[in-house]
RNA sequence: GGGCGUUUAGCUCAGCUGGUUAGAGCGCUGCAUUCACAUUGCAGAGGUCACUGGUUCGAGUCCAGUAACGCCCACCA
């Protein structure tokens, strides 16, 4: 490398390419190259050498990706963490991949082929799955490019991707595993259904929203109910009542006959009917609200469901995975939901069933992609039976075999997982690891359309759960086996990272890793799961400290996001003030909980790394004829300057390690600034200017000036890589005598 | 409804197990520039630590309550 102009103030652009080159040329971000070197132990020869493994696997980024503050806070966080204990002396492995990221990516492709004027079901599932990867192609390591500017030491070489090859194998070996435990079932089950994604989603999945709606008294035989929804009504298998409510006590278990709207005639004329409607007694029931008494559908409502499992009431379905209303609904069939509920609002008021509307704020779920209303429906799902791996997931937590940082998320892990009902892994898109199941083509109709679910409610399907398709179907010996058309949930996948994302020689040597540094939004949609996934398929607990970080928000308090408009762009200060000030800036405020993100402390960034430079400039210039190799000297402490500098150098040293082995990233920055900046600049610097100047004291003031830089290099380095590195290039050259890999 | 958290200088935030003049960064004011750095140095102004009550010799620091704000979970028929 060049030697670095001294003369003009340090400018990233200049350096901080270059650094990254020679850090990647040099091979060590791949633990298999870096030198051994005892750790924790003493230097002594007679010892056998011992290397200590220090791995982190990285919160896979989508390949929807692009990066932004969360992924600048997050990976800082583990370059520092990686940094740290690579030039201690671990053999340290920071894995890095991406994530396929199912509805995610399914949903930015379908909008480019939106913009084409076509869609993927012009296109057909295999052309659409071959778009898709090549979409992934182009823009899938993106991401990837943008963490190196911010000086992501990862090794690259062993990049992964959740759907190659390999990882497929294992995400399949994995659930044929899981089913011959009996841990997987079929089972039909209301979900959340997003008419416009076409899937169904996790309660994970949705976000809420308040909204102004109506709600609709009406009168129902012998009481009068409220509903949101009275378009449902048609799929009405009974009456609920709280047990405890002394108005409807005695209607309990009766069995009720009355008039009603019927779905009969046509739509000019609505006309009344005879039905019969049990009622039941349900302590989900709030007698507080409306009436009292509400209408059960279990098809379409998710507390009704459940209240229809506890009273075993059947099922009627009135809506269909479009969103539109279906045969059952009569005359009302093929009309959107929303249509369908004024109309029936409307034809009840005709009759004189409508008692009277009132204004109501409800919360309403929605597609977290598309922002579409959810609509509950019931559909032929599978399931993982939950309660034996979270026990394990629980126990893990509970008995120190990992430790969450800071203690009080302990308490939230402990909560889901407490609580947690089975985990449905089906998901009904085309982008994702197909389910390795097969089917006997036989009962062709079962899956001529994508949604699988809508048509195969049949329970006695034949098919087969095996990692290869079978070559002969054991149902009619000649077929050609037909795979599931489910996909699984993203984070099935993505629970398998820490030993699906190495290779088989690399899980012996690089499994279980050490640390998993993270926000919390996802410490149970995956990390809980890849406690017990590591545990259920390797015996051991995957990492044994996670991190949860807090989140980056606005400067006025909301959430960072890119519909909101609040979003920044930390590639746009790295641009500005380098990765190093970008680093600084988000470290340096990352101390408690949340962030309100403030440019300031990027600009206090900038500002510290032209200190760091002036001051190494400055030692330079006072040593540069001295010839001191940089490690090769003595100290000789000759004044109480010396003496304090030094000291302050021990202390400050001690403590950042303290700091950062207990995740105290932000405290160790600010002592190590506080260090630097006063005491070696303010104070040392200054001091030395005299002790320079005198002959019997020179040579040892620019010992100690020397000694002082380096160390400070060396603590600084993994906060501030780039510039570091730059000006220790000056004193140590040769691509084998980075800091990078230099002795802590 | 349940749980968690926050409220300290103009702004963004530190302040561990309670102890003499409450801190940082940015901003602000004054002075300083041939001597590493004006992306600087030195000096300084600025806070009744949300409110009320309590424990204590002594409380941002512990307890109770109030208020405001935020987040998570559940439910919304």
């Amino acid at each position: 490398m060049p030697h670095a102009d001294f003369s003009k103030p340090y400018d990233p652009k200049e350096h901080e390419l270059k650094t990254y080159e020679l850090w990647e040329e040099s091979g060590f971000f791949n633990p298999d190259n870096l030198p051994h070197r005892r750790v924790g132990l003493p230097v002594n020869k007679n010892l056998k050498l011992k290397i200590k493994n220090y791995i982190v696997y990285m919160p896979l980024p989508n390949v929807t990706g692009t990066l932004h503050m969360g992924h600048a806070l997050d990976n800082t966080f583990q370059d520092i963490a990686v940094r740290y204990h690579r030039m201690r002396g671990f053999r340290t492995l920071w894995l890095p991949g991406t994530d396929h990221a199912g509805i995610a990516t399914q949903y930015v492709v379908e909008k480019q082929l939106r913009k084409e004027g076509t869609s993927r079901f012009d296109l057909g599932r295999e052309k659409f799955i071959e778009r898709v990867w090549e979409w992934k192609k182009e823009y899938g390591g993106k991401i990837l490019d943008q963490l190196r500017k911010i000086g992501v030491s990862a090794d690259w070489s062993r990049t992964r991707f959740t759907m190659d090859p390999a990882y497929a194998k294992d995400v399949r070996d994995a659930f044929v595993h899981y089913y011959h435990k009996k841990l997987i079932y079929r089972g039909e089950r209301v979900v959340n259904w997003c008419p416009r994604c076409g899937t169904s989603l996790s309660e994970l999945e949705l976000e809420y929203e308040d909204e102004n709606g109506a709600l609709y008294y009406i009168t129902y035989g012998p009481f009068i109910l409220a509903t949101v929804r009275p378009e449902t009504k048609f799929g009405d298998t009974a009456l609920a009542v709280n047990p405890r409510d002394r108005r409807y006590k005695k209607f309990i278990g009766k069995e009720l006959e009355f008039e009603t709207l019927s779905t009969e005639g046509d739509l000019e004329h609505p006309a009344l009917r005879k039905t019969k409607v049990r009622v039941v007694g349900d302590e989900a029931v709030d007698p507080k609200f409306g009436t009292g008494v509400i209408k059960v559908t279990p098809a379409h409502d998710m507390t009704d469901y459940e209240i229809g499992v506890r009273h075993k009431l059947s099922m009627v379905q009135v809506i269909d995975e479009r969103g539109k209303m279906n045969a059952n609904a009569g005359k009302y069939a093929g009309m959107k939901t929303e249509d369908a509920r004024k109309k029936v609002v409307e034809d009840l008021k005709t009759l004189g069933l409508l008692v009277k509307e009132e204004f109501y704020l409800h919360r309403v779920s929605k597609c977290y992609r598309c922002g579409h209303v959810i609509e509950p429906l019931p559909s032929m799902q599978w399931f993982l039976k939950m309660p034996g791996l979270a026990k394990k997931a629980i126990a893990a937590v509970k008995t120190k075999k990992v430790s969450i940082t800071p203690k009080n998320f302990e308490k939230l892990y402990f909560n889901w997982l407490g609580n947690i009902r089975d985990w449905a892994i089906s998901r009904q898109i085309w982008w994702g690891h197909r389910l390795p199941v097969w089917f006997c083509k036989t009962k062709q109709e079962e899956f001529s359309i994508s949604n699988s679910q809508f048509s195969n409610s049949s329970q006695d399907s034949k098919f087969v759960v095996a990692v290869e398709k079978p070559k002969i179907c054991p149902f009619c010996k000649n077929c050609e086996m037909e795979q599931s058309a489910d996909v699984l949930d993203t984070w099935f996948s993505s629970a398998l990272w820490p030993f699906a994302g190495l290779s088989a020689p690399d899980v012996k040597k690089y499994y279980p890793g050490n640390t998993l540094i993270t926000a919390r939004d996802i410490l149970n949609l995956w990390v809980a799961r890849m406690i017990f996934s590591g545990l259920e398929f390797k015996g051991k607990v995957p990492f044994e400290d996670v991190l949860i970080h807090g989140t980056v928000l606005a400067k006025d308090g909301r959430r960072m996001s890119k519909s909101l408009g609040t979003g920044v762009d930390p590639l746009r200060y790295v641009e500005q003030y380098g990765a190093d000030a970008m680093r600084f800036g988000i470290v340096w405020q990352a101390i408690g909980q949340d962030i309100k993100w403030d440019e300031a402390a990027v600009v206090a960034g900038r500002k510290f790394t032209n200190k760091i430079w002036n001051a190494a400039r400055f030692v330079l210039a006072q040593t540069e004829n001295s010839k001191f190799q940089i490690s090769n000297f003595k100290l000789t402490p000759k004044t109480q300057a010396d003496k304090k500098i030094l000291t302050s150098l021990q202390k400050t040293k001690k403590q950042t390690e303290e700091y950062i082995e207990t995740f105290q990233f932000a405290k160790a920055l600010r002592g190590l600034y506080d260090f630097f900046w006063h005491d070696f600049c303010d104070a040392y610097l200054e001091a030395s200017k005299q002790q320079l100047a005198d002959e019997k004291l020179k040579q040892a003031t620019q010992q100690v000036l020397v000694y002082a830089l380096r160390e400070s290099l060396k603590m600084l380095h993994p906060f501030l890589p780039f510039i570091t590195e730059t000006i220790y290039q000056e004193f140590h050259k040769g691509p084998n005598s980075l800091l990078l890999i230099e002795e802590w």
